[in-house]
DNA sequence: ATATTAGATGACCCGTTGGTCAGCAAGGGG
DNA sequence: CCCCTTGCTGACCAACGGGTCATCTAATAT
């Protein structure tokens, strides 16, 4: 009787399990605190495979974020863009379960590996400003912007910070990460509140002169 | 003639001084990628003599943070319970200004290690959430109230959540670490803008009835 | 069956770094 | 002036972990 094959070659599955094992390591532990053994254990497989498919360490994780954040994004856009929503009701509806999401989702761990390791990959940090940062505030200023041309909305400094709006979800990830067992806190209330006060500002409910 | 001695004797400096060097090198690489004796050499110090005041390198660590928190967090709160002015003239004036000060200060550098770091040092961070962001939040609570309670301001999500106010603040921080040099920032006027967002939200300017 | 290819293994190498310790020297007291 | 206390030194140690490579074996071709 033949006896179980010790391994199967598995060459188009290995990357996405090597990939999948480390945001789990670097989540819990940190870029430099993960060991790459530790990586190669949970995804069942010997440390000389993983350096077969990947060059380093660093090149590893960098897969790991580029991997999460490339479709991500692309999602995103496509679905905030297409929305025929007026600006109010889309920020009240999808736009602030996404952000109540985000916290609850992988992206909250991916958001804190990058706030935590990214001076350490320069490289890499530009790469997500450009593709993150850079394409998120520009829709979530063009849809303010609409709002404004349509005199749903008054203007405001919101215009030009629209990142204004995701102060709550910054804070939501962070306090998770430190205080959640310690102290509890209601991330979709806050995000939801820093949502309505916003808006409260910049809708013109008052006689209100508008300079162009 | 007698040779210049090799080092001075002095037993008070020495923590301070080394304190001092941590923080920098601290501040620069983060926690792990921080040699200890990197640390001793900034500090013009031995290796041994590092290990005499300090048990350990989380052991340096914990006192670089405690040594900066403590003193600042006493002397804010004194300020702000101290300062008679009305509600929103304080928070446009005094405390505007320590927000945005806030960001371009070594306190700068602390919350970020404190982000970074904080995992991993658990009662370092139970610590710091009791003394600085409980305290914090009541004293921000406190003056937001007191803006209710004379008519200055409407009842709002703000009284939950005076965190809100800081938002920007934690953007700035994380920005700053990660995109500073690749696309800038305003962050005073950032900040600035989400005071003056939420202060437009929470006063009564329009006919608005008040729920006790 | 057998040969060949290439996916996969893990013992090993070696630079790095937290922490130690035997001993040195500053400087005050007798 | 010398001695003793103790602040201080820096060579050393041991553990650790990233990365390599000689080797093995599953799958495939002949």
């Amino acid at each position: 009787m033949p006896t179980k094959p010790r391994f199967r070659r598995r060459k188009e599955d290995r990357p996405n399990e090597i990939t999948e094992a480390a945001f789990v390591e670097f989540s819990r532990k940190g870029y430099a605190a993960t060991r790459v053994t530790d990586v190669c254990k949970r995804a069942g497989v010997s440390k000389g495979l993983l350096y077969l498919y990947f060059k380093t360490k660093e090149d590893l994780f960098k897969s790991v974020i580029r991997n999460f954040v490339v479709p991500q994004v692309d999602a995103l856009k496509l679905a905030i863009e297409s929305s025929p929503l007026p600006a109010e009701a889309f920020l009240r509806g999808p736009f602030l379960k996404l952000m109540q999401e985000l916290v609850n989702s992988r992206a909250q761990t991916v958001i804190r590996l990058l706030i935590v390791e990214g001076p350490k990959h320069p490289d890499l940090t530009a790469y997500y400003c450009d593709h993150v940062i850079a394409e998120g505030s520009a829709v979530m200023q063009k849809l303010i912007n609409k709002g404004v041309a349509n005199r749903e909305f008054v203007p405001s400094a919101l215009q030009e910070f629209p990142q204004l709006l995701l102060g709550p979800v910054l804070i939501s990830v962070v306090w998770k990460s430190l205080f959640e067992r310690h102290r509890a806190l209601d991330t979709d209330a806050l995000i939801a509140a820093q949502l309505d006060l916003v808006l409260k500002a910049i809708k013109p409910t008052h006689a209100q002169e508008v300079t162009a």
